[in-house]
Parts: C-alpha cells; sequence; structure tokens
DNA sequence: CCTCTTCATGAAAACGATCCCGCAAACACT
DNA sequence: AGTGTTTGCGGGATCGTTTTCATGAAGAGG
C-alpha cells in the first residue's frame, strides 16, 4: 500500500542506501544523484516509515510530556507551545495525562515511554526513588521537582510574588491572606510566605485546600468576615472561586478586597473583573523544557537545571486598600 | 539495553514464537507453557517493542486527533475522555493542533498520519477533494464535517438550541440576539435561526465575527444600546466577553439582558455570574469519536454517521425578561 | 605511471517483533 | 494397528529502514 524506500531506490534507478543517505546524510550522495531521488521520492510521495525508522535507529523521535491534567487551563498553552517547538527540532509530542493520580501516573508512563525518547514529568508525585530509576533508564526532565543529578527545569515564582506584593503595597494593602490548595511542601506556600513577611506585609494562611473552583467560593466567605483586604490565591481558578463569592455577597472587588491568582490562564484574562494575576509564560517554559529534554537525551543535558522566572499581570481586580 | 522477545524466550526455555504468542493469543499456548513465559517476561521487566510491533504488523496502536486549537477550553476535556477510552481499547491518542490554518492543517495531518492507524479530523478547514483523498489512504472520521460516504460523527445543537429558546421563551424574552463568530456555511448560526423562528422569538444576527474574547465585548455594546433582553453568543468565550462588557457598562445580567453562551466549557462555570450555556458532552463526543474511528480501522465503520446531542444547562445569567 | 586517498555507491546485516509453515506428539476413529 | 485430525511449539521469512563494510572509480602526489 504505502511507498517504500525500495520503490523509490528503483524508480531513481540507484541503491536503497542511497535513497537513505539522500534522506539523512545529503552531502554524502552526488547533486545529480540526489535530485534523482528527490524527484522520484517526491513523484511517488515517499515518506520514511517511522516504525522502521525507530527500530532500527532506536529513536523514536517523540517526547513524552507528561502532566497531572490537561484539562487544567493552565496546561494546553505548554502542550501547544511544546509542541510547535519540538516540530521545529524534528520531534513530536505525546502528551499525557496522569489524572493527578499517583497510581496512573506510573501506568501512564509506562505506556508513553516505549514511544519516545525522553519524559518530561510535569510536577510529578512519584517517590523520588522511582524518579531516579526512570532517570536512569531514559532521559529524562523533571518539572518543578528537585531530584538531585536529575535535569531539571524550576518554576520561580519569586519575582512574580515580589512585584505582587510591591503592587499590594503600593496600593496601601497591609493585611493579606494565601489561599493554599496544595498539600506537601514543595508546594507555593513557603515562597510566598517568606516574600511577604520580607514586605511586611501580614499574611494570613487557609487550606489547605485542593486546587478547585469551590475552594476559592469557601475562602472568599472566610475572608469576607475578617479584616484583610488582599487575597493571593493559589491559582486562577481558586481566584476565580474567590471573585465569584464575592460578587455574590456583594464584596467589592477591588474596592473592598483586592484579588490576585497565578499562572495567567484564559480564565483571568476573561474574568469579570479582569484578574490581576502572575504569570508563567507558557512559551519560555515549554520551549526550555523542550530544549532541555532533547539536549539531555543528547547527552549534553545531564543533571542541568534551567530556570524560568514569572511577573505580575495587573489587570482589574486589585486597586487601593480600602479606607 | 531494553529487554526483548529473545530475552524473555531464553529465560522461559522456549522459542521466540512462543514468547509472541503468549501475549498475542494466549489461549494457542498451553497454560503452564503460558505461566513459564509470564514469568520470565515479569521478571525480566519485558514489554513488546511498540515500533517492531508495527513495523511488522502494520498497525501502531494509535488514533490521531486533529484539533484546530488544544488551547480552547473546549478541546482539552475532549483530549483527555478519548485518551482514557482510547487506553482501554489498546490505544495511544496522539493529539496534533493546526492552529486554525488551513495550511499547518495538511502539515501536521503528513506528520502525524504516518504515526497512526487512523484520523479524527475535527472541523477540518480542508476542501472536500483533499478529504476524500485522505479517506482513501487511511481511516477517517469527520467530526462536524460532511463528506458523502466518510464515517462522520455530528454533533447536534438542535435539542440545545431548542431548550434555550424555550428557557427564553418561558422567562418572556422576545426579543433576541446571536453573535455570529464563524464565517461559512457550516456554522452554528443556520440552525439558530430556525429554531428560534419556531419557537416566534425574534433574532437578530451580529457578525460575523471571529472567535474571540473581544467580539463579545464589542457585541455587548450594540446589545446594550438596543431593544433585545437576550443575547445568544456563538460559544462561551464570546458570551464571557459578552458578560464582560455588560458589567463594564453598568447593564445587570441577567436583570436588564440574559447571556447564553455554547459548549459549556470550564470557564461557563465559574464566571461571575455563572454562565448558561448549551453543553455537549465531552465524554460522549470524544467515546463516540474513538469507538466510530476504531470501527472503521477495523473495515466495519465505512461512512456510517453517528450523532451526539445537546442540552441547556441553566445558570445564573438567565432570568425573566425586564418589565 | 604507479600508488595512496578520497569519494560515491551497493550489498547485506542488523533492529524486534509477528505469523506462516511444518513437524511431532497426542488423540480419535474405523 | 493404521489413518486422519488436532494441538503446541520451533524455524525462519518478513516488515522498511539505517548503517557498516566492501568495491571500484576518480583524483592527488611523487
Amino acid at each position: 500500500m504505502a511507498v517504500t524506500i525500495k520503490q523509490v531506490a528503483s524508480a531513481a534507478g540507484v541503491s536503497v542506501s542511497t535513497v537513505s543517505r539522500a534522506f539523512t546524510a545529503p552531502d554524502q550522495v552526488q547533486p545529480q544523484t540526489l535530485q534523482r531521488v528527490r524527484e522520484a521520492a517526491a513523484a511517488l510521495g515517499y515518506s520514511p516509515n517511522p516504525a522502521a525508522r525507530s527500530l532500527r535507529g532506536g529513536r523514536t523521535g517523540s517526547l513524552g510530556l507528561i502532566i497531572p491534567d490537561i484539562a487544567n487551563p493552565f496546561f494546553p498553552p505548554i502542550f501547544k507551545a511544546m509542541q510547535a517547538r519540538a516540530r521545529r527540532l524534528g520531534y513530536t509530542v505525546l502528551a499525557a495525562d496522569t489524572d493527578e493520580r499517583e497510581y496512573d501516573e506510573l501506568e501512564t508512563i509506562a505506556a508513553v515511554s516505549k514511544q519516545v525518547d525522553g519524559l518530561i514529568l510535569w510536577a510529578s508525585t512519584l517517590p523520588e526513588e522511582r524518579l531516579r530509576e526512570l532517570g536512569a533508564e531514559m532521559p529524562t526532565v523533571l518539572v518543578n521537582r528537585h531530584v538531585e543529578g536529575m535535569a531539571e527545569l524550576r518554576i520561580s515564582l519569586a519575582q512574580g510574588i515580589a512585584q505582587a506584593a510591591e503592587h499590594l503595597k503600593a496600593y496601601g494593602h497591609t493585611r493579606c491572606v494565601f489561599v493554599n490548595a496544595e498539600h506537601g511542601e514543595h508546594g507555593r506556600g513557603k515562597s510566598i510566605r517568606e516574600v511577604f513577611e520580607a514586605h511586611d506585609l501580614s499574611l494570613t494562611e487557609l487550606g489547605p485546600y485542593d486546587p478547585r473552583f469551590e475552594t476559592g467560593l469557601h475562602a472568599a466567605t472566610l475572608v469576607a468576615a475578617g479584616e484583610a483586604t488582599a487575597v493571593l490565591a493559589h491559582n486562577d481558578l481558586v481566584a476565580l472561586g474567590v471573585l465569584h463569592q464575592f460578587a455574590k455577597l456583594g464584596v467589592g472587588v477591588p474596592d473592598r478586597v483586592s484579588v490576585i491568582g497565578i499562572d495567567d490562564t484564559l480564565l483571568a484574562a476573561t474574568s469579570t473583573p479582569s484578574l490581576t494575576t502572575i504569570r508563567i509564560s507558557a512559551d519560555e517554559v515549554a520551549t526550555a523544557a523542550a530544549d532541555l529534554l532533547i539536549d539531555t537525551i543528547a547527552g549534553r543535558g545531564e543533571g542541568r537545571v534551567a530556570g524560568i522566572g514569572s511577573r505580575l499581570i495587573p489587570r482589574a481586580s486589585t486597586g487601593p486598600a480600602p479606607g
């Protein structure tokens, strides 16, 4: 059915080796031969069979992207950007979702890993030991997870948080609330506490809850009953819940309370009022992760640690503190 | 590096053929032999090399999903659901984005088609002739596109729109606006016009514009200046723009104008006020599309047409007409 | 003119699985 | 007992590439 290298070879009057070379190492074949081969290939509509290619070469030309939840609006732009980057470098991206469950993560990785040259593990929940094993078996890049000796992409919220703190301070806020929607140590809470303290802003922490819209609803009710004039939420989705509940309670945003999200997803730009948030650039993140993985595959990455920053995007949900 | 069938064979003291059979046709091998093979495979951590398998068998075990824009919040849940369904049936889903550009679509399809057993083309912009060619080359399922003789999944908004019309009518609305954000004939406009007319509701059409947030902002300004009391937007994103602008203009929702979206994305549930919208079930759609494609691959699908319905999800953005 | 490289090309061996054949043993039937 | 059928398994061809090695021609240098 499909046209093979053999047919191209006989059409061009050369051997299969030459056709192969014409595609993989064009400088090793004479210009006129090259052209004949190319014409024949074009005429027949030939393109190499990736299965055969990977069988022989041991390389699949794909990168595996393992993320917690593709339905989280933070990830699609990353997938998209990574796809674009990968394509330019001759790779395909195979994305898979673990549904935030540890059990599924192992299964997913097992299913994907056979078909890719390397893995990008986003905020993996796997124990360090497993990650180490995985890293020994195949090129692996960890995002937002640290294991000594493994390649890592670290997304730093520090700048964004610092800018948020300055922003709030400039508006005269002094009492802030952080809605923590994440369990465990590696979260966003630590760096937020530190930065706010350094800026001399009082910070009350709510939670930890789950990173869901309803968490925001609940937290907003608590905040409305208190004295705080600014809320920093774990992410945009939670911030949206906060916004929603404030509207319901008649609490003015930003007149009575200012609200800040994190991630700068589509949600933030389209909410009412539009949401001040801390942006993590999908392009930067995706590009850095893809490049790091490709370097690791080529043996040049090997435990390198790359970093990505963040910044505040001021919108309509923040304003002067009341009074 | 990786463990092959040969190693398993010698570990189990059988031939490679037997190991292969143990995995692909377990009933053709004696129970005790089967167990020995399985134990050996488990001990070595063997799993078949997909590249070798597809090279020999001509099947890749992957489904290709070509969508206009993965960053459109409508698609991630579909991708997710399809992945879940496909996995249960022994398939992997390879998703790719065309960025809404026709040129990219061809290129994307070319890149993907070599690595999958079949294609799901979502709202393809390709000319009918190309689609026909594609369908001749490989199993293809069209979503929201019709080409005689090709397998098709048709998402019908008819019920949802009818319910929306009834809903508005019951609330006493008579003058409605449809914000069209799509060019071409195959769109949502036709069926909306028909249904609203059948329900005796006057319908003014704005556009066509592009399906973006800003379209909603613009349309809302026009609506606010007019007499209409209800807006049906092309999708949730546009509806959110409408909501946003109404808030800015001080136009009460739903007191002065009711707003309805389409798709029931995350945006609709989390907006302020929450958005009444027409739901297209991601699970149903993804399952139906995957099943249809798998049937087509197996030669059982062949130009079948499957249908998926929709329904209204009433939320807080609709209410009684003013006066 | 002869040797020594370089260069373009072809032949053939992999890569790791599947699957068609063929063989032998076990069983059923006359 | 002899013949036919089923069953379980091994041998080996095969899928479409890449890549190593060999070969012969062309070019360089003395």
